[in-house]
DNA sequence: CTGAAAGCGCTTACAG
DNA sequence: CTGAAAGCGCTTACAG
């Protein structure tokens, strides 16, 4: 498989292979038709295709972006990346998706890989455990974007959602269906992430705000494989809560099983509503009551200021970029 | 952001890039401890990191691969994806995965760009609208594994599920439980997609099998915006059909949206079973009865596979790889 | 309007 | 045990 070189496509046209590498990047300001004709002719003989790790050599760039999500499980993830491939594709910038799987060595490895691949840019979820490595990028001014989490002391453009307001339609929805024993259940508080952090924030100020208890007893916030657990505490209370407020998709789908398992009928043992529309939503008996998350704004956000930066036409100050959440009321409340 | 090259670490440690490059690469056949300690401390005072774009020119090879999936929305192909992931990271090769979006003008490009970012393989669940330049890269020798679709006169290593299989345990299941109006929906059959054609053959070889009436109205290959069209046709039937085989995920929502919308009772008045095991199954109402394939073993089977011929360990002739498919039986037959 | 030359940051065969 | 030199396949400033 002897690959063809622009020097053999040059000496087949007759000419220098400056001068492909000219036709090739379209600067014909002063070629001759006849030489442009020559070189096409021998291009497509030859079946040349030019080798684009030279390119980004010599270029120093690679019109590469990178992407690490913490978890690609979740339906925001995928959607978001969906969102940033589209937005590249039509910028003429690949992607290369990893998921650090919540992980911070694996971010760590992914960080160092595609920074040595020479990626224009970075796109990521933070773990949130290698401050060092996102300070040193920060430094070197390495064109960086964050998503869903906010890594504190960082200066970092941050694409995020409103994650107070979602908590806040929520309970403001459960409220308005004569519910006052409303819990909230997230995945693990250990590591300080953003979005379960504030939506258990924007919960307790919403419940304030409509003048109901905080009971701590209907607040949870575990990894997922505790939640079965923590489901049945919670329903062995004297009063349980009557409502509860899914923190992402995963843990939704915790809470069905439980109930499926448990029979308890919902909506009618229990109000549901979860963070993040998930595609079975609406087929799903009873369809669910979901907050959506502009998930497909905030990946092409992203992808929009990463390349700008990239560009360097990017000048502001980095700053948290907040997206508005939307309640979609279906049957589980 | 000046990048710190070899250069510089040479410099620092007194010694010849060369030597640094040996480093590196853990020749230490004859370095002694004193230039090791040296270079060592070079580089981490500072930072280096080196440019795999660099190497990769030099050595013709990335050790990156690339996936071109046809669908990325079918489950199947997000548990492929994984599994050549995990399979190459284990191998320390990268991946690059691309979505066609079942459209051939997508897949060139992406074929096209990815061989031009000089990957070493390529494993491709093919829409089958290139055979020019599928043919071209087999010509070339050039690593190529295909997955899910068989394209006809090509001589490729394909990874595939025994769809005959497949259609048989549905069939045969839906045999047991006492139907005799048995149907099969699928997406279009108008590009031949491989599992499509050969689910329906070993439908009816089933059906014919179980000595059971092949009723041309029981069978459908129909985009999914047509779905819900064709299901209207066949339950205005004066028989309809008393259990459906969906021919993939995407169909299996098409009908369980169906179902719910016109209030058709599952398993009551419809028995179903879907192939591919979609993540909501268990935890569906009712829990969804499903045809499973085993996406992770062929997705490593195909990783394993190609990296065998990058490597050139693999020499045997190139023929199709079957997988089993395995029922699981739940609530909806 | 086109070509010769230098250089991107590595690796590697070879010399010593 | 280590270094000088050539070369991977491009791009680009410059000369003519």
């Amino acid at each position: 498989m002897k690959r063809v070189t622009m020097q053999d496509v040059a000496k087949l046209a007759g000419v220098s292979k400056s001068t492909v590498s000219q036709y090739l990047n379209k600067r014909y300001d002063y070629m001759s038709e006849e030489t442009k004709r020559r070189i096409e002719n021998a291009i497509s003989e030859l079946g040349y295709q030019p080798n684009i790790v030279a390119r980004s050599l010599k270029q120093k760039k690679t019109s590469t972006i990178g992407v690490i999500v913490a978890n690609i499980l979740h339906s925001f993830s995928t959607k978001v990346i969906r969102a940033i491939e589209d937005f590249c594709n039509d910028n003429d910038f690949h992607v290369i998706v990893c998921n650090a799987d919540d992980d911070p060595v694996k971010e760590a490895n992914y960080i160092n890989m595609l920074r040595a691949k020479q990626v224009d840019g970075l796109i990521v979820f933070p773990t949130g455990g290698n401050l060092e490595l996102y300070e040193m990028m920060i430094e070197q001014n390495f064109p960086l974007v964050f998503v869903d989490r906010i890594i504190d002391g960082l200066s970092v453009d941050t694409i995020l959602l409103d994650n107070e307001k979602a908590a806040y339609l929520a309970v403001e929805h459960f409220v308005n269906c004569n519910h006052t024993r409303i819990g909230i259940i997230t995945t693990s508080l250990s590591r300080k992430v953003t979005p379960r952090i504030e939506r258990i924030e924007g919960y307790k100020k919403a419940m304030l705000h409509f003048g109901l208890p905080i009971v701590d007893e209907y607040i949870k916030g575990v990894d997922l494989d505790y939640i079965q657990n923590a489901l049945n505490t919670m329903f062995s209370l004297k009063e349980p809560p009557t409502a509860i407020l899914a923190g992402n998709d995963l843990v939704l789908m915790e809470i069905l099983r439980y109930a499926k398992e448990n029979s308890i009928n919902i909506p009618n043992d229990l109000a549901l509503i979860g963070v993040d529309d998930v595609p079975f939503a609406p087929i799903f008996t009873p369809a669910l009551t979901t907050i959506a998350q502009p998930a497909f704004e905030m990946g092409e956000k992203a992808a929009q200021l990463l390349l700008d930066k990239i560009k360097n036409e990017h000048k502001e100050q980095a700053r948290i970029h907040r997206f508005p959440p939307t309640l979609i009321v279906r049957e589980t409340t």
